[in-house]
DNA sequence: AGCTGTGAACCGTTTCACAGCC
DNA sequence: GGCTGTGAAACGGTTCACAGCT
């Protein structure tokens, strides 16, 4: 076992177009049909989901509700893993009331802010508390996940604090380049970043007119 | 010319960080030296400068300002780019507040979302307009780029206004699967996304333990 | 007949190792 | 001597095409 990193992250979007599939009440669909939906290719799609051992059926297609439980075991769905928010702005304030939390395996441990003005307050049913007590908050919840919505600034420090009280894996939100140790995961998305890649191929289309 | 899609993804890391070193007053730097600050390895950065025609001086490394200036060429940094953003959430509020939305290149254009109560107030500087009048608003900045930070069921019908708009990039927060024509590019940050990616190698870790 | 599962071919990207220049 | 630029090798991922099951 050990799937490929491309194939991880296209779990969860199979997983996603599955549901909605079964929401439907739909119970069987080929490569071709989910490959559609999902927008990659039905060989590819086969080729991802033979990693897992799979439950297709030569002549049929694939049981929908037997794919959902595959992936949803492979992903950990069931696990509820707390996740600890850091930084409550308008961003922080998306992330907790991002409505897949939950339906995606996922719980929200505990939101962490430095604002005076804003610890305490309930924010989606959870109360914020000091960044100063991050330390404690991490071992109490258990997180081995965290999210960070601070500053760029902030953020290695932040990220130091949490991979010392055992926090594993990370998904930031600043744009700085994270340092941490062997074996923790860090996934970085940087709106910054996004866009200039889109204006990259922009520039490039209006390149092609004058060529 | 044309860069592969993995160099275009890292330029736009290389010029942060470049930015960095100059404020910080640095001249020079080896391919070694901005590998390390970067995160990639020195092969992997003096390919991906090569690409580029690149500027380097062999027994010094590369100057900074010129590197810089090249990068920024490349990803038209200069341009600033009008880019609208869609739905006034939290999130939307968030990217709007984003600090390094001028100094990489672009301007917000318009805010849109469909919400009375927003409507006509003013974010970070920019009147809310109704989402009704998209149409309108787009051919008035003549942004090519949008930004989609709208409920997950708006988005779709979203995108092909925008696309018959004249639109052509679109960086979406919205977790679904986006129909576009040929042409135009997509982009999509999802959290659910990254978040079940940790879980994945999360999930392996603890497993590793009973292994 | 239809559709999966998969070895083999293909392609893009990364890494290596060194020639070439300062 | 030091560091870039770059062909060549190695790697990983995707696509192809078909054997095999239902």
């Amino acid at each position: 076992m050990g799937l490929s990193p491309t194939t991880v992250s296209r779990l969860p979007v199979y997983l996603r177009e599955l549901e909605l599939l079964s929401q439907a009440g739909v119970e069987t669909i080929s490569s071709t049909g989910l490959a559609e939906v999902v927008g990659v290719t039905p060989s590819q799609l086969r080729k991802d989901l033979s990693h897992l051992g799979s439950y297709g059926t030569r002549g049929v297609g694939y049981h929908i509700a037997g794919l959902q439980a595959q992936i949803g075991r492979e992903l950990g769905t069931a696990r509820g893993w707390p996740v600890v928010i850091i930084g409550v702005g308008n961003l922080g304030r998306a992330l907790a009331g991002y409505a897949g939390f939950s339906s995606r395996g996922f719980r929200i441990a505990a939101l962490v802010d430095p604002d005076p003005a804003v610890i305490g307050t309930v924010v989606h049913g959870v109360e914020v508390s000091d960044l100063a007590e991050l330390e404690a908050v991490i071992t109490r919840t258990k997180a081995t996940i965290a999210v960070l919505a601070t500053p760029p600034a902030a953020a290695q420090s932040v990220v130091d604090r949490v991979v010392h009280q055992g926090v594993t894996s990370i998904l930031t939100f600043a744009a700085t380049v994270l340092a941490v140790p062997d074996g923790v995961i860090v996934r970085k998305v940087d709106l910054g970043q996004e866009l200039q890649i889109l204006a990259y191929y922009e520039q490039r289309k209006s390149e092609e007119v004058v060529r």
